[in-house]
DNA sequence: TAGCTAACGTACTAGTTCGTACATTGTGAG
DNA sequence: CTCACAATGTACGAACTAGTACGTTAGCTA
């Protein structure tokens, strides 16, 4: 998340366009997750701001592309950590383990944007669908897959016949719920995904189910 | 779906509490799962209504408590889908991938309710939390899986030392993130999760993934 | 059949919320 | 130094929205 922290130059007005869009960003960011899309409030992020309302308006246009420059920034950091996976001197069991968890690690340091991200999807995904930015953007992970998961296959390691998407799919699943589904699940079934006192222990459970996956047996078909 | 579809009696109120609250609930689950909590529009849920919006306030107190009620009956489906679980007869292979099928179809088969889900976690449960009847109901499902894991671990079949909620939340997490985010999953890697001509290929998929990860050789920690 | 009450409808309000018209000031270019 | 424009602030309004005050009717019961 960057952050913008400068202390306002007292007296007088600040003029740094940068600055002001990118507190607007921070703010917004933690206001949509906080309540939704139509649960936010426009006023509340302007208040929260060094700035006003007017700006929100100035530099974005209105809310629903606020939401859309929200979530672009939002995946923009976690492309941003899929750049810097470097797996490829693995084995690929180890790549693989290594990717899930970083996927893992990521998803739990970021809820605001898995909040977002769920939000998105109550609303059919329409603000992806009308950015450009975030149109075509294929994930970085997805071609680290790609390549491990042929390595694996072509060595006979890997057994199972996935390809990249559903094999992220199966990845992404389990590390999302467990952060986006927290509160239901824990008022449910009083058991609290996110203790870190259970943190290894799941991290360690979707290695092993990944791999076990991968490497098992298939039934002759 | 409990829906009420009686034609009304031409000229003259119909007077039928029981019909006219279950109605309010069909139309609400709607309205709720359409837009979420803050989005969703009391006078569009009584518009879409045989009756007017004094009678939700009348029947449930306020949009808050109408949600709550919402909730309730959506889980109360779910759980009865689950009573009707009878796998107990099956080996525990069989049996816990006809438990993960079953969750599997429950889910496809009603993307409301995992919207409501989604939308009660944005607001961290507080609903079911409030709720005195969604409180302390456990799963039925979790006794069911409970059984097959201690029969699979005793026969040495299962070699995984999971208990029942974590094998759950792996089941869950799988179903629930397929129909959840199917929209921004599609919009970004263009591999539509509910494609009907892939849903054997992911209904297999999580059977093989989770007996995989049950019955793997761990590694002697 | 009179009367009582649960069930229902209408019309309204107080407060909110997104968005904008208009006025103002900082600052870099020339 | 000044001038043009980007950046900013203030104040307001139109539309919406949850919730309610008050009046009406159906249908059971005594």
């Amino acid at each position: 998340m960057t952050s913008v922290e400068e202390p306002a130059r007292p007296g007088g007005r600040i003029r740094d366009a940068a600055r002001t869009q990118a507190e607007i960003l921070d703010v917004a960011t933690q206001e949509f997750a906080r309540a939704g899309f139509a649960g936010a409030r426009v006023d509340e992020i302007a208040a929260r701001t060094r700035t006003t309302k007017r700006m929100i308006y100035y530099y974005f246009g209105g809310k629903e592309q606020l939401f859309t420059a929200v979530l672009e920034r939002a995946y923009a950091v976690i492309r941003e950590a899929e750049q810097g996976l470097d797996v490829e001197h693995l084995d690929p069991v180890a790549a693989i383990r290594r990717l899930a968890e970083v996927t893992f690690d990521h998803h739990e340091q970021h809820p605001d944007f898995i909040r977002l991200v769920s939000i998105e999807n109550i609303h059919e995904a329409v603000h992806i669908a009308a950015s450009e930015k975030l149109g075509k953007i294929g994930s970085p992970a997805l071609d680290v897959i790609r390549r491990i998961l042929e390595q694996g296959q072509q060595s006979g390691l890997f057994t199972a016949d996935v390809d990249a998407v559903d094999l992220h799919a199966m990845i992404s699943s389990f590390c999302f719920f467990r952060v986006a589904n927290r509160h239901t699940f824990g008022a449910l079934f009083g058991r609290d995904l996110i203790d870190p006192a259970r943190r290894e222990h799941y991290r360690t459970m979707l290695g092993d189910m990944v791999i076990a996956y991968l490497t098992a047996e298939r039934a002759t078909a």
